[in-house]
DNA sequence: CACGTCGAGATTGTCGACAATCTTAAAAAG
DNA sequence: CTTTTTAAGATTGTCGACAATCTCGACGTG
């Protein structure tokens, strides 16, 4: 019994099949090594790791939940192949979910969860500083922090709507189009405005510099997709 | 080869048998037919329908998808059981993503769009006039009227998001109280001003009376709850 | 040569059976 | 009598096989 309450939480392998070849599939998907717009073949997938194809089928449709990937009756998944439109449309729903998200955080977010919060933009800035310019870190980094935000708001519904659908996407976007080490500096000031605005529990300007942050990060994206031909 | 292209349409049923079951459980778990907390069960089920537990198990993952059903491996899907928070919760981001909406239509919504959005509150005031107080119409009817603003703002991820995951939740919450008949002509006035400010293209005025058309109705929820011990 | 038809092959949808796990209630120990 | 253990039953997870459907290339016709 005792030992029981001890081994438990040492092994969260306990998870179904299904469970872990999402996690794998979405993890391939996300860093491209499943390309957007390709086949899912359930006999391949299913042959590549080793499970049958009912397990598989299951992992397939959390991936649809999550729009990594998309399905039609009796022809197959494929993998979701964003279009520019699609992005930029994605940042202004962040726009109004995130600043919504932040104005509630600067009233609900308990102060340890700011103080911890400002302990990970240290550690972002020390990454930044050493790494200078393209830094993986960053990467997730940044997510990282919007999704601390929106968990401060303590809203759960925000927090299922962000972290199930949006933020999957986003983090195949970046993983593809290795846009982080786009202004890793200024991302990084804007967000320590934007504790501080918390900080201080001043809901409007918390909202409006999450705005303005996000918005900066959709013009940045908007004027890089210029140059691409298509995506 | 021109019998086909005339038989297709009409015969939308081709669908798989995941897709009709999906479609029926869900309709019985908005009806309260099956019970917010009640368990899932998937030999039930599958004998209820006369099918396998195959395409079923892909039915029941779906509606989790939807947040209709939570599940917990090895032990089952259960019907969600809203709190009156999560009820709140929804509504609040139902405000700030309207809103948006809202501020899209007004300057993406097409106008034959508004001319067929207007004749529907025409067809409301009507049913509500002759039905008096309680309109089963008038329930989906509302939700119809916030549908088609959202399509109006053309942003296919504002759509994704309301339409595949909220709009579910509110209208089993809508069954199972029976809360429509709060105060349809007060809605309906709303309405109007709401289609009239999109318009008039006038973004701002379109948010704002968006905005707080969902936050009157959630006030008069969060009155309405107060009486209920639990939800 | 263009277009429509047809069929082989492969893929997805569906089914029933077995294995792993949880739940429940009875039995045993204190 | 309360608590712990254990075992039976049922439920969920997984598997392999069969049926329904789609894809794509070859073939015939205008």
């Amino acid at each position: 019994m005792t030992e029981k309450a001890v081994i438990e939480p040492i092994r969260p392998e306990a998870r179904t099949l299904a469970d872990r070849v999402c996690d794998q599939i979405a993890t391939a998907i996300i860093k491209g090594d499943i390309l957007p717009g390709q086949k899912i073949s359930e006999p391949e997938l299913a042959r590549n790791y080793g499970i049958s194809r009912g397990p598989l089928r299951e992992a397939i449709r959390r991936l649809e939940g999550w729009r990594l990937v998309e399905r039609k009756a009796h022809v197959g998944a494929r993998v979701v192949k964003l279009t520019a439109r699609e992005l930029i449309e994605i940042y202004r729903v962040r726009e109004a979910l995130e600043g919504m998200a932040c104005r509630q955080a600067a009233t609900e977010m308990p102060q340890d969860e700011i103080d911890a919060l400002r302990v990970l933009l240290d550690e972002h800035e020390s990454a930044v500083e050493q790494l200078d310019g393209r830094s993986y870190f960053q990467k997730e980094g940044d997510l990282d922090f919007h999704y601390r935000i929106v968990q401060g708001s303590r809203n759960g519904k925000l927090l299922e709507l962000l972290g199930g659908d949006l933020y999957h996407l986003v983090r195949m976007y970046r993983y593809q189009f290795s846009v982080s080490s786009s202004r890793p500096k200024r991302a990084l000031k804007e967000h320590r405005q934007i504790i501080d605005a918390i900080e201080a529990r001043d809901p409007e300007l918390a909202e409006m510099l999450m705005r303005r942050h996000i918005s900066n990060a959709r013009k940045n994206i908007e004027g890089k997709l210029k140059d691409t031909t298509d995506i």
